[in-house]
DNA sequence: TTACTTATCGTGTGCGCACACAATATGTGT
DNA sequence: ACACATATTGTGTGCGCACACGATAAGTAA
C-alpha cells in the first residue's frame, strides 16, 4: 500500500508544533526559533514533503502576472509564432491564476522598444519573457530588470547574460551545419553554393553570423571539398533590384547550384528565381514555415525549410517562467529546441505562420 | 477592468437558488425541477461559466487511475519511448491526483497480452491507453473495455474503431512518401532502390503496408521514373544469413543505391553493409533514434532517420486521457504527430532510445 | 385532518494551504 | 512584585468546489 501524501498538518504533528510554524518555515518568513526550525526542516527533508500545488494556489490568492516583450508581427509573420506559443503557455497555466500580457515593439525601431520596455516595467510583472533582438537596448533593459528584481528569460537570440534566467531557442551554429548537410545531400555532385543574407543588420545579429560559421564549417570538411561555398549580402533597397543582384550571383563562369538563406525570407529568393528565364535549377534552403515559404515548397522552388520552432520558443519561455514562479524550479541556462527539417511531405505537421 | 471570474455562488445568487442546486445541475445529478434547471443552464451559458479546475480537484477527493497497456521494451528499445512519454504525462498531471500504472506484454506473445489485459480490467482504471499491435487480440479487448464502460485511447497502430476515444501516432502513408522524398534527394541521379521489411508479420501490421504504399506512390510520380523501387522481405531466422540475403539484393546487374527499412531496425542492415567488402555505397533510410541507429548515423552508414515520435505518442496519449477525464474535453479522433527528419546534425535535439 | 412518501432544495463540512491575527512565552527594567 | 516590549507560537478564516445530509415543499393515502 502506498502511504498517503503527507500534509503540513502531518509535519506539524510530528514536530510537535502548529501548522502556522511549519508554514513559516516553508516560506522563510522568520519568527521561528532555531531549534524548532531545524527540527521541522529535518522532518521535511527526511519524509520528502512536497507542497500540494493545487491547494497552494487555491489557498493563496496570489495572481501571477507575466509580461512578454516581443516584436510585432505586423511586418514579419515569423513573430506570430512566439506569440501563439506564448498564448498556448498562458492557457496551460491559466488555472494557476497566471496571466501574460504581451507588449509589441517594432523590429527596426529602437524608440519603440524603449517605450514598450518602459511600459513593461511600470506594469511590475512577476517575470518577463523577451526577444533581445536589439542588442544594446536589451542589455540596458536587463539592468533595469535586475534592479527591479524581476526575473527574465530570453528567446530567439542568445545574448549571454548572467542575470537572465535562461535562453530558449535554437543552436544557430548547429543550424548552419545542418543546412550544409541538407545542401550536400540535395546536390551530391558538388558545385557553387551561395549563402545569402537579405536585408540584415549583421553587426547586431550574432545568431546569423553563427549560422554562417556553421555552414562554412560544414563545407570545410575534406569530404566536401568539391563544394564551393560563397557568401553574399543583398540589400533589396539599394541599387539594382533583387532579381538583378541574384542574376549576378548565379551567372558566373560556373553555374550556381545551391542557395542557403539565413532567415525566413527564402520566399523572396524563390520569387526572384521564378521570374528569371530560363528558370535556373537551384536548390534552395531557408527557414521557417511562413505561408509564402510553404507555397514555394509546394511549387518545388524551395527544397528544405529548417523550422526554428518559433512557436515552441514562446511556449517554453512561458512554461519555464511559470514553473519557476509556481514550483521554484530553476531552469537550465539554455534550452535548445529541435531543428526540424521540413519538406513538402511533413510540413503539415508543424505549425505554419 | 476585467470582471472577476464567476463562481458557483455567483450563479446561485443570480438564479435565486443555493449552490447545491447549481452543483446538481453542473454534474447532472438530477433532483432539480425543470424550470430551475433551465434557468441555471441559461445563466451558465450566457455568462460562460467555467469551473475552477483547481478548486474542483481539491474539493472532490477523486483520484484518477489510468492504465497503460504497452509492449515491454526488454527486447525492443523502441518501446521505451512511449513509456517515457507516459511517465512524463503522468508527472504533469500528478498534482491533479492522477496516476498511471503500466502493464507490459511481450510483443510476440498473444498469451502475455491476454494476461496483462486481464490485469488491466481487474484494476478497473478510469481510462486506458494502449498500443494495439496485436490486431485480433486488441479488437476483442476493445469489446471488454466498452462493456466495462472504460474509455480507451490508441497509439502507434491505427486500428479503426468507433469505440476508441482517439488515435495518436504518425500517418504511415505520409511517412512512406517522406522516405521516398528523402531518398530522391540523396540519390538524384536515380537507380535501383529497395524497400526492405525485416522480420515483420505484415498481415498483422497494416501500418507497415501503408508506409510501403506511400513509398511506392512517391516513385510512381512521373518526375521520378528514373528510380526503380523494389520490394523485399527478409526473415533473418530462415535460410541464409542477413548478409547473404542482402548481398543477393545488392548484386544484380544494376547496382543498388538506396535502401528504405520500414521499421526501427535499419541498424541491422547498416551492420550487414559494414561487414561486406567492398563496402557498397548505398543510401540507407530508417526509423527512430535507437542508439544503434544513431551509431550508424554517425558512421555515415545511415543517412536519414524518420522519428516516429514514440515518446510523444505516450505523452499525448496520457494528456488526452487526462484532459478527457478532468475537463471532459473530447479529443480529435486522430492526432498525427510530426514526422521528424533526423540527420547527424539535429539528432541531439530529439529524445534517443 | 394527520401521517407519511417523494420530489426538490439548502446547509455544513472538508480538501490542503496561506495568511492575518490572537495568544503565549521570554526577557527587561523598575 | 509589577508593567511592558519582544520573540515565538497557535488559531481561525477563506480560497472554490464536491458531496453528504438535513430541511422544506408537494403530493398521497388513511
Amino acid at each position: 500500500m502506498e502511504s498517503k501524501k503527507l500534509r503540513i498538518v502531518d509535519i506539524a504533528r510530528l514536530a510537535g508544533v502548529s501548522t502556522g510554524t511549519v508554514d513559516r518555515v516553508l516560506h522563510n518568513r522568520g519568527n521561528v526559533s532555531k531549534a524548532i526550525e531545524a527540527r521541522i526542516r529535518a522532518i521535511i527533508e527526511q519524509l520528502g514533503y512536497e507542497p500540494n500545488i493545487i491547494a497552494s494556489t487555491l489557498g493563496s490568492n496570489k495572481k501571477y502576472k507575466l509580461a512578454a516583450l516581443i516584436p510585432s508581427f505586423e511586418k514579419d509573420p515569423y513573430w506570430e509564432g512566439p506569440y501563439n506559443g506564448i498564448c498556448e503557455g498562458e492557457q496551460e497555466f491559466a488555472p494557476f491564476e497566471l496571466s501574460v500580457d504581451s507588449y509589441f515593439f517594432h523590429l527596426e525601431s529602437s524608440d519603440s522598444f524603449l517605450q514598450q520596455s518602459e511600459r513593461v516595467l511600470q506594469a511590475k510583472p512577476d517575470a518577463i519573457l523577451m526577444a533581445p533582438v536589439l542588442l544594446r537596448e536589451s542589455l540596458s533593459f536587463f539592468q533595469k530588470c535586475k534592479a527591479a528584481g524581476i526575473p527574465f528569460a530570453l528567446f530567439n537570440t542568445d545574448v549571454p547574460s548572467e542575470d537572465a534566467l535562461c535562453y530558449i531557442g535554437q543552436d544557430s551554429f548547429q543550424s548552419g551545419l545542418l543546412a550544409g548537410r541538407l545542401m550536400s545531400y540535395s546536390i551530391n555532385q558538388g558545385g557553387r553554393v551561395a549563402l545569402i543574407h537579405i536585408d540584415e543588420d549583421l553587426d547586431n545579429s550574432p545568431h546569423l553570423v553563427k549560422k554562417e560559421e556553421g555552414f562554412f564549417q560544414f563545407f570545410g570538411q575534406k569530404a566536401y571539398q568539391h563544394f564551393k561555398p560563397e557568401r553574399y549580402i543583398i540589400q533589396s533597397g539599394t541599387g539594382s533590384g533583387l532579381e538583378a543582384q541574384l542574376t549576378d550571383i548565379i551567372d558566373k563562369k560556373e553555374a550556381l547550384c545551391g542557395i542557403f538563406v539565413t532567415t525566413s525570407r527564402a520566399y523572396r529568393i524563390a520569387s526572384a528565381l521564378e521570374s528569371l528565364s530560363p528558370k535556373p535549377s537551384v536548390v534552395l534552403i531557408g527557414y521557417d514555415l511562413l505561408h509564402k515559404n510553404l507555397q514555394y515548397l509546394e511549387k518545388g522552388l524551395i527544397q528544405f525549410l529548417i523550422n526554428q520552432n518559433s512557436h515552441g520558443q514562446g511556449y517554453w519561455g512561458i512554461v519555464h517562467l511559470a514553473e519557476f514562479l509556481l514550483y521554484k524550479r530553476v531552469p537550465d541556462k539554455r534550452k535548445y529546441l529541435p531543428l526540424d527539417i521540413i519538406t513538402l511531405e511533413n510540413a503539415r505537421y508543424y505549425p505554419a505562420l
